[in-house]
DNA sequence: CACCTATGTGAACGGTGTCAAGATAATCTT
DNA sequence: AAGATTATCTTGACACCGTTCACATAGGTG
């Protein structure tokens, strides 16, 4: 593989390396997947030697939760304007869900890495749930659709359930099994939608109430 | 960390020792989740050489997918008893979410294994598809629960719908940002219940048609 | 028996994350 | 401005990793 190169020379202190190796990292991840992205590789794409970004992280780990952060931003950013860009309340809430999928089509390693951030498994990714994510116009879509604000708790559900459905459609939409499937519906996009659609939660909101 | 111990002296010849890898790889995912899962260790833990699982897989991928294969049968038989036990066929479809989603939780590790399985992410994973796999469960399920047998197209799309839901499911249940809510419900399967029955297709098979 | 093949070992290669010690530059104090 | 302090980067080292190669050992077949 030939190695991603380095920019021109540059002073002994690179002067805002923190960010340089944000880029870098995503460069790699898009490049070369998760698999290639190590910290040396890192480094070594912005230029500086294999010790150097632990005076700005204190681990792998949380350069990469740096990284997911970006990503994570701009989800939320793409799932903002999908809603925006709804003729509808119940357009907005699918149209959210085939913006999550999509960024998550055209950014998979990064998506990946986004997930894996927490490191542990047991948190939600940290940034997931800030002011400007996803969350928020998931809830908020979801009331516009029909769902009572008062209810908070029939709320919460059915805003994990929605993001809960986009994240497994997200991971799953791109397996090749589905490639003649997809074709027979006309593209990619018609495919993810027809699938959100089926999920339920996209296509239906006001159904009964059920009781545990 | 105090570091497993191999059993006791065996032969030059192991016997089995594929067999004992893939054991070993699995103890290892339990105790150490997939970061501890290297293959030195497993050969360690096998009490072996560390090129001695080359013999035996060309590949670290190739032993994680024969892990991984073991977790799918497990998965597919967990999915068929909670079917089975089901009184009617909408009950079948949501116990299955249940019981995929359970299998999860109780197995972590090692059901994020079964997914990275494929080393690609490009395909689906190996096993799950085959013959006793959930697959063919969820889509009887979904006809029994009535789905037309005859619409193909239709069917695909909520066996698919409900995988995505489940699998997500799986995924995010574990984080402690919904701990509240879990109480709320009265514990962690009600909780799963709720969100699958909130995702839709788990609770209402028969919808309007939708085109795209 | 001799031979072949399957299965094990050991040592080695380059790659990785991480840390400690030293070099260099920017900044702060006086 | 000079000296001291702090922030940043480099070098070199450590242990671990996946993988390969040459070699050792055992089982099975002629």
């Amino acid at each position: 593989m030939a190695h991603l190169q380095a920019q021109e020379i540059r002073p002994y202190h690179h002067g805002d390396l923190s960010r340089a190796l944000i880029q870098a990292g995503r460069r790699i991840l898009e490049v070369g997947g998760p698999a290639a992205l190590s910290l040396r590789a890192v480094a070594r794409e912005a230029g500086v030697s294999p010790a150097a970004p632990y005076h700005h992280f204190k681990d792998k780990c949380e350069l990469l939760e740096a990284v997911a952060k970006e990503g994570w931003m701009e989800l939320g950013s793409a799932v903002a304007k999908a809603r925006a860009s709804a003729p509808d309340a119940r357009a907005a809430l699918t149209n959210i869900g085939v913006a999550y999928v999509c960024f998550a089509r055209d950014n998979p390693a990064l998506y990946r890495t986004m997930y894996d951030g927490a490191c542990d498994r047991a948190t939600m990714p940290d940034h997931a749930k800030e002011d400007d994510s996803g969350w928020r116009h998931v809830r908020e879509a979801l009331i516009e659709a029909g769902a009572d604000p008062a209810e908070e708790r029939e709320l919460e559900l059915a805003t994990i359930a929605a993001w809960c459905a986009a994240h497994g459609v997200a991971e799953m939409a791109g397996f090749k099994e589905f490639e003649s499937l997809k074709t027979a519906l006309g593209g990619e996009e018609p495919f993810v939608r027809a699938v959100l659609e089926h999920v339920g939660i996209f296509a239906a909101m006001s159904r009964p109430k059920i009781r545990a």
